[in-house]
Formats: C-alpha cells, structure tokens, sequence
RNA sequence: CGCGGGGUGGAGCAGCCCGGUAGCUCGUCAGGCUCAUAACCUGAAGGUCGCUGGUUCAAAUCCAGCCCCCGCAACCA
C-alpha cells in the first residue's frame, strides 16, 4: 500500500465556537484535499479539536459543566462545521479520545526514556485568579500588575522541561536544506530570523496537577499533567499511529502496543504528514516545536507548514466585544456552502490578511457566481433544451483549444497550492465562453434553417464546456460541480481531472432540467 | 530597536519570485444582443503601480535608502 497524501488542518481549541477564521482553514485544506485526489492520489484528510488546557478546564466550570461533556458539546460544533462546509475530511480525531492519549503517553515516555526531559524548579510571579504565570511583558510602565489580575505571589515550582535548545543548530539546518518546510516564504524568513536573532529556551511541558487537573498526566510522574501544547502537536502523528499506520509507529517500539490490533486491510500509510495547514498566530508551536519534538522522538518530519494569513471584518480584527464576528453557519445558510467557499478561496491568497466586507461578499456572488458561472451554465443547457430537446448533438471542438491547457495548469497550481490562481485561471474560461455565445449568436442561427450545423457546433460546444467547467471547480466548490453534472443527466461525479479532456459529453445524450445554480438575490 | 508583511485608476484585489502590451470584480459613460438568473458582449473615461535614487536597451516587477499602515516578538491554545 503506497503512503497516501496527508494533509490536516491545526485543530480548533474547543473553548471557543467555530468562526470565520476556523472556517477558513478548514475550505483551504478541503480544497487541496480535493484536487490531490482530482489528479488520482490517494489521500487522508484529518482535522479535529484540541480538548484539554486550563481555558477549557475554567470554561466548563463557568457553565457549571464537567470538562468531559463541556467538550462534547463544542466538539459537536466544529464537527458541524465540517459537515456544513462539505468537507471530505477522512477523520475527525478529538485528543481526549483515548487512541490519541496513548500515543501522547508513548512519546512521553519515549522522549523520557531518552533523555530528553529533565525536572527543574522554575520561579515566576503567579496570578492565583487567572490561574497563570505573569511575565515581566505583563507589568505596567510603573512595574506593577494590573489589578485585573488579583492577587499576584512570586512562587517556585518544580516542573518538567524539554531539552528544545540543543536543536537550535540542527532545525536551522533543516530550514536550509527543505526551503519548501514553512511556506510561504515570508513565514520561512520570519522562523529562520528568530531561530538566528536568540538562544532557543527548553519548553516546559508540564503544569502541577494541583493547579490543572484536565489534561494528560505524565506517566513517569503523575503530579503532573501535559501541556497542552505538546498535546495538541502531537495529533497529526496519533491519528495514523491509532489507525495502523506501521511503520508510523515504529520509533516509539517498546512504548507503545498497537490496541486494538490495527484492521489488517489495507494497511495505512500516512506519515509523514505532507502538509500541515495552519494559521500564523500558531507558526512557532509548528515549525519550531514540533519538527524538534519529532526529531527528538526519531520519527521522520512532516514535509510542509503552510501559513494562511487571518481576516479581517471591514477593516477591524474581529471580536465578540465589537460584534463583527463572521458566523460562517449564518453565512452558509443563507447562501450555500459553495458560496462561502467561493469567496474565501477567490478573495484571499494564503498567506496574506485578508477582508472580510459583506458587500464584497454580496459582489462576487452576484457578478462571478450568479451571472458569470450560473448564467453560462443555465443559457447552454437552455438552449441546447430549447434548440435540440435536450439532445447533444455531434461532437465540436470550438472551444477545445481554450479549455485543454487548462488541465495542465491547474493540475500545476494545485500541487503547488496555488489555489486562488487556478479559480482565477478557471473564471478565463467561463468568460471566454459567455463572449463566444455572443459572438456565435445560436439564438440567430436558430432562426435560420441553414445554420442547423452550425448551431449544433455551437450547442456541443457550450454544453461540454459546462461538462469541463464542472470536473475543473470540483475541488473548489464541489456541490455546484456536481449538480451541474446533474442537470447535464450524466452519472458520477466530476472528480478526476483527467475526465476534463475534451469531448467527454456523448453525442445523442439527453441533458436534463437546466436549475440556476445560484439564484440572484436583490 | 528587532523580525515579517503591505502601499497598483473611485472601492476591493491580482500581477512582482522567472524584468519587456498594467489585469480582474464593482462603480461611471456610450453602444450591441435578447439564449439566459433585467443576466451576456463590445468600447470609452479614469492609474507618475507610496517617495527618491540605482542597475538595465527596458522596472509595478531587481537593488539601496526613506515615508506611511499592519502583524509578530517565543510557558498568554
């Protein structure tokens, strides 16, 4: 069984509801996702929720609820999410499942046994409200803590350390030699400057368990519980280690049992991870502390980290306090989940900030989904009903030359997660094909018994170029791709690339009831 | 101070890596068409591509400096 193409999304902090930004993420991976296996590979899609932490911990008990089904119902939520979005997310893992927390407790152990944790005392000024660890970012100009804080007491505690700094070096290095590990390049640039600028510090990884009981407890000292952050990394690795992926478990040999007996057929192969998407608040924790945790831990490094950028609503960072959230639900019920899809993937690159405005919205709905792409493929069908009964005439290929290296350059862009470029190249066609109905008329060759031939030239041509279109935006809006299929009356779906070769659509087929694909809305 | 990003016709963006007609959506004006979701097509007006200097036959695109805006600065998921 050849290793499939990996890719996951960072999982969402469940002390908090699913908005825009998670939404995002998730279409992005989604997409890349879809167009891998558009071009025929194998892949596993993941994306799941971070459970434990003290912000969770403190957040159930604001609502009077224990942790565990505090977490339920937010997990619920963001598994919502990705069926609302028409993700095809192959699991959903939660890291309070139990396959996850026996993987974390074998790496533990692993890294343990190697050396690579050491106990230390640590010293630092300790809010007893906020249940944190204040540092000196935290003080006021005049030195002091602000109020807000409560009572703040210097104390000293012992804590479990990992020894990160000794691998300064060697993950410099490894920047230098896998340029295309962080992307885009700014990202890289901004991890190679700070990993050059200071010392990398060793990364404490425990929390007392008398202050935080809701995480993982260590297994060689159980006062203590997991950070949450040396937790969370480690999913991507759990999740294919939990579904029998051999060879993926074979450096943690000795501490861990597979449990139950991984399903003989077919074996899995997924790690390493081939693209871990993030956003970029969370850069460090993935190409810095993960790759050496990794490395400590002798398991081979994912071979990518891409960085999107964050959006903004009109202008201003989002805030539940100023209420210009982005309910992606709302957005998805009240225009389709293709539409959101639409907008996020053709209005933001990854990598920069972006926007968010509702009248943005509203344009690109109106101009690119409703009148671009959903009236070229309403008017084709319509005419082709009205002209032939629905019947596709002999094949043409008026249109071949526009739509054939297409296929090439998108199957380019997409494995290089060019996504935003390819919608752009895609919209060529759309365009090109409303201004070859004007420019051909069928609706005046129709009137004309001697341009019968041409008219079925013209009729074949615009019907397979929706049959193209469709197998194209599959990746990107899979639903509008599908029942464009529909009304065409042809069976499967649009998703592999090499069906977008010319001269698919069968002559004599009868098409079915043109439905406009994204009604306009005034 | 450090690191990173951005500054492109009225608005919002792409192009910059791999120099050589400044592209897209909206908006404005004029015309065409009527198949279609009052949608579609064509043309026009509108830009010193932040500023200055450099490299080059040629720079939005490469280099240097400057100005302005934003983000990040590492146990705050």
């Amino acid at each position: 069984m050849s290793k499939r193409f990996y890719i996951t999304t960072a999982i969402d902090y469940v002390n908090g509801q699913p908005h825009l930004g998670h939404a995002y993420e998730k279409v992005l991976a989604d997409v890349i996702a879809r167009a891998r296996r558009s071009l025929g590979e194998p892949v596993f899609f993941l994306t799941g929720t971070d459970e434990h932490g003290q912000k969770v911990q403190q957040a159930a008990a604001a609502e009077g609820k224990d942790p565990r089904s505090f977490c339920d119902e937010r997990a619920a939520q963001f598994q919502a999410l990705t069926r609302v979005l028409n993700l095809s997310n192959d699991e959903f893992i939660r890291t309070t499942q139990p396959r996850h927390r026996r993987v974390v407790v074998a790496l533990l152990n692993l890294l343990h046994a190697r050396g690579e944790l050491y106990k230390a005392p640590y010293r630092g000024w300790y809010s007893w409200k906020e249940e944190t660890f204040l540092t000196d970012k935290d003080r006021r100009p005049d030195g002091t803590f602000d109020p807000a804080w409560g009572e703040v007491r210097e104390i000293v505690e012992e804590n479990w350390y990992f020894r990160m700094s000794r691998y300064q070096d060697w993950l410099l290095e490894h920047l230098r030699a896998h340029p295309d590990f962080v992307q885009p390049e700014s990202r890289r640039n901004e991890v190679v400057g700070f990993l050059r600028a200071e010392p990398l510090e060793d990364l404490c990884i425990s929390r007392p368990r008398a202050r935080l009981n809701w995480g993982i407890p260590l297994p060689f000292d159980p006062d203590y519980v997991n950070y949450v952050w040396f937790d969370a990394l480690t999913n991507y690795y759990s999740l294919p280690v939990a579904l029998g992926d051999a060879e993926a478990a074979r450096p943690l040999a000795g501490f861990y049992q597979p449990e139950p007996p991984p399903a003989a057929e077919p074996p899995l192969r997924l790690w390493p991870a081939d693209v871990h998407v993030i956003g970029k608040d969370i850069v460090k924790f993935h190409a810095v502390y993960w790759p050496i945790m990794l490395r400590a831990a002798g398991i081979p490094l994912p071979r990518q980290v891409l960085v999107h950028g964050w959006w903004q609503k009109d202008g201003a960072k989002m805030s539940k306090t100023i209420g210009n959230v982005v309910d992606p639900f709302a957005v998805v019920a009240e225009w389709g989940a293709d539409a959101f899809r639409y907008y996020v993937l053709r209005e933001l690159d990854i990598g920069p900030d972006g926007n968010w405005t509702d009248a943005g919205f509203r344009a690109r709905y109106q101009a690119e989904l409703a009148n671009g792409l959903g009236n070229l493929v309403n008017r084709s069908l319509s005419m082709l009903r009205r002209y032939r009964a629905g019947r596709v005439p002999p094949r043409a290929d008026d249109l071949a030359a526009e739509a054939a290296p297409l296929t090439t350059q998108l199957a380019l862009l997409w494995r290089e997660h060019r996504l935003q470029a390819g919608l752009l190249a895609l919209w060529g066609l759309v365009t090109r094909a409303n201004q070859y109905v004007d420019q051909t008329a069928p609706f005046k060759l129709a009137r004309d018994p001697a341009g019968a031939a041409q008219l079925d030239a013209v009729l074949y041509t615009l019907a397979e170029t929706c049959r193209v279109l469709a197998v194209l935006l599959w990746p990107y809006l899979p639903e509008t791709a599908e029942r464009i299929y529909r009304q065409l009356a042809l069976p499967g779906r649009p998703d592999r690339l090499s069906e977008a070769a010319w001269g698919g659509l069968p002559p004599g087929h009868e098409i079915g009831e043109p439905q406009p694909l994204f009604p306009r809305k005034d």
